[in-house]
Formats: structure tokens, sequence, C-alpha cells
DNA sequence: TCATCCAGTAAACAACCGTTCTCCGAGTTT
DNA sequence: AAACTCGGAGAACGGTTGTTTACTGGATGA
């Protein structure tokens, strides 16, 4: 395992320090915000002189636009799947709830810098994760119109509907990883906000189902 | 108008220093996030010593903490209104989104201090708002109890409901301010923003009334 | 009137910050 | 093999931070 590329040597392991740059950050904000988040901090935990900072990006906002299309893309990826399966009502409102648990198991720190940082104090970082949910919703409208159930459903009504449903994933994320580090017994509260989250997409659901249009 | 009080000049002025500076951090705040704030940035902004700082709190999660009081407090007693009030359930929804819409255009700083700060970087002023957001969400249950259409409605399923409500209300409040500070033109997208909540209300609404107990 | 209280002051502390500049040396290209 | 890139190191800069310690002076209460 020695030369067999022909000249990425030099790019791979700048992308790998980025890697650790970004890892470390993510690390960090568990327990802070991205706005009190110091470079220095950031390249300390990385093992590299702050001075490297500057080769990767032009300051903290930039690297935390970077998060954001890291934290969102495999979420974005994964519910994709879920979107595209024919499916009753019931299960698929399983599936969603099954996987946002899963992803706040296994990205916790993604989940928390998204709800964090979505209303934080870092103007760039704000509209990078309004931009990214806004083509989320409206994949998901998209998959919402191709449906029997959306029969005369306006345009607007449909990524109405689609908001609705981003937004409280967003917020059932969020709620899990209240519960995750509250520290009790995980299983109880746990399966608790599973049960509502999923009561709460069923009410939605049957709130589409007898859905008629009305002015205004 | 000179002596009168038999004793409260003293205390008089030491809380006026003291909402000085929740007024100043309330400020600061809108360009930034809480863990970010520093105590010397308050005190200069209302021109007292760095040190004045510590006879009013120890540190700034506790003025946090005060300031999540000050800003729920307004929208609390005011919702409560709404709540009260014996209506159409399209009547009440109108008045629920007019209701935000004026606390939004009165009180901007307060409402991106709630958004900003539920799941932002300091552990005390989080729980602080989740515990306010929950006696709010107790209050709205019992409102939504003690309505006909909550006829065989489990307090587990009330409680959903009422939590999904809270959920919205902080959400579009947020979207209002997403659009205020957006510069653009306020009438149009405020208009649209008004709009959508109005039928994200009604369609929780429609499932509301059409929603039969099924199990887990 | 006089002793007491206490909100606010002033100075100093060590620690940390973001940023600039200069330089190095390993990987890359010719 | 020589010339060149360029990610990273190192040192230094002016500035800001939270906190401590000692002190002041006007309201307060006897």
């Amino acid at each position: 395992m020695s030369h067999s590329e022909p000249g990425g040597v030099r790019q791979a392991r700048k992308q790998r320090t980025r890697q650790a740059l970004l890892d470390a950050a993510l690390g960090l904000l568990e327990e802070q915000s991205l706005s009190s988040l110091g470079l220095r901090e950031v390249t300390r935990v990385v093992g590299v002189a702050p001075t490297a900072f500057y080769r990767h990006f032009r300051d903290l906002g930039e690297l935390g636009v970077a998060l954001v299309q890291e934290s969102l893309s495999s979420l974005h990826t994964t519910v994709r799947a879920v979107l595209a399966e024919q499916a009753g009502a019931e299960e698929r409102i399983d599936h969603t709830v099954a996987v946002v648990e899963r992803y706040v198991r296994e990205q916790p720190a993604h989940v928390r810098f998204i709800a964090r940082e979505r209303h934080g104090g870092v103007r760039a970082v704000r509209q990078a994760i309004a931009g990214e949910l806004d083509r989320f919703a409206a994949e998901v409208a998209a998959a919402l119109k191709s449906q029997p159930v959306s029969g005369g459903w306006s345009d607007e009504d449909v990524r109405m509907l689609a908001e609705l449903y981003v937004d409280r994933l967003v917020m059932t994320a969020s709620a899990f990883l209240d519960v995750r580090d509250g520290g009790d017994q995980d299983t109880e509260r746990w399966r608790a906000v599973a049960c509502t989250a999923r009561r709460q997409l069923r009410l939605i659901d049957v709130g589409r189902q007898y859905w008629r249009d009305a002015g205004s």
C-alpha cells in the first residue's frame, strides 16, 4: 500500500485534515453554539497550528456551512427512500419515525447542530439550513403530490403540508435528542416520544384525508 | 415629585439598571447567541462598570433565564385570552395567527431570543424555555379538553395535540421573523406566511375533528 | 446625626482570542 | 534531478475576556 494513485496523495492529506476540522468542530458544538466556537479551539483538538485553519476555511461561518451539507445529506438520502416506497399511511408513518430514531441514535451531533443553528446566530449558516430544508420540502411536496390522496389539491396546499411535515421531522428529532441526553432511562421516555410523534403524524394525515379547499 | 415612598428609592434604582442590563443583552442577542455574548459587552452598552454585573446576576446564564421569563410572560397572557374565548374554529384560528403577528411586530427581539435559545448552547436557558413551554402546553391542553370536540379523547391525546399547537405557534412566529429581517417587501411574503400558518392550523383542526382513537 | 449598608467604581490579573507575516519541507511537476 | 507548490509550523501583534480585590459615596435606618 504505497504508490498507486497518480498524484492525489497531497490532496488526500488535505481533505483528511479538513474532515478532522469538521469532526472536531461538530464535537465541540455539542455543548456550545457556533457563534461562540473559537478557531483555536478547533485546531487545538485536531492537533494542528491555528494558522492551518485558513488553508481550508475563510472563517468559522464557512466551516458551519460545510457542516450543514454534511449533516443534512445523510438524512436527505435516507428519507428519500421512505418517500419513494409505496405503502399504507400507517406503515409510512411508522417507517418515518423509525428512520428519525435511527438517525438521532447514529448521528446525534448532526441532529443537534441542525436544530441549534437553524435559528442560531450566524446568518450564513441559517440561510444554508433554510435552503437545504427548502429543497427537502420541495421533494416531500413532489412525493405527496404523486399520491392519490392529493387529488384536487393546489400546489400551494401541497407545499403547505410538506412544510408541516418537515418541521415536524426536525422537531421530533430534537425531542428524541432531548430525552437522549436528559440522562434518565432511555427506553421509557424514548418510547413515549416515539409514540407521540407517530400520533401527531397520524393526526396530520387524518386532516389531510378530510381536507377540503377553502378561500384565503 | 421628590420624597414620597418610605424607602424604595435604592431598590428602585437597582431594578432599573437590572432592567437596563436585560434590555441591552436582548438587543445584542439579535445578532449573536447567548453563549457568545460577553459580560463586558453588555455592561458597556448600559454604561456601567463590568463588575456591576455581579450585583444582579451570577453569570450570563442567569441573565438568560431571567430573559426567558420576561419574553414568555407577555405572550403567555395574550394567548390565554384567545384560548378563553368561545368562538368557532375558523375565528379562533384567525385570532391566533393575528396575535402571533402582533407579537412578532411588537416584540421581535423576544421572539428571536426564544426561537434561538430554545435549542441553544446554554443548558439552563434551554431548560427554562422547555419548562415554560411545558406549562404553556398544559394550559392549551386544558382549554382544548373543555371543548365539545374533544369528547372521548384521552388525556394523552389532548396533550399530544396541545404540543403540536404550541410547536406550530413558535415555528410560525419564527417564520414571521425570518421574512421580517429578510428585508424585501413586508406585505407580500408576510401575508403569504400568515396564509400558510392559517391553513396549517386549519388542517390540524380538520384532523382533530375526524380523529378516532387507535392503539399504540 | 451618625453608623451601616450596598450598588457601582477602578485597577490589575492571567488567559485567551483572531489574524498577519515569515519560513519550512515534503509532494508534485517538468 | 531541479524547480515549484502549498499545507502546515512558529512567533508575534493588539485587543478582549471573566474575575478578584479594595474602595467610594449616597441612600438607609437607629
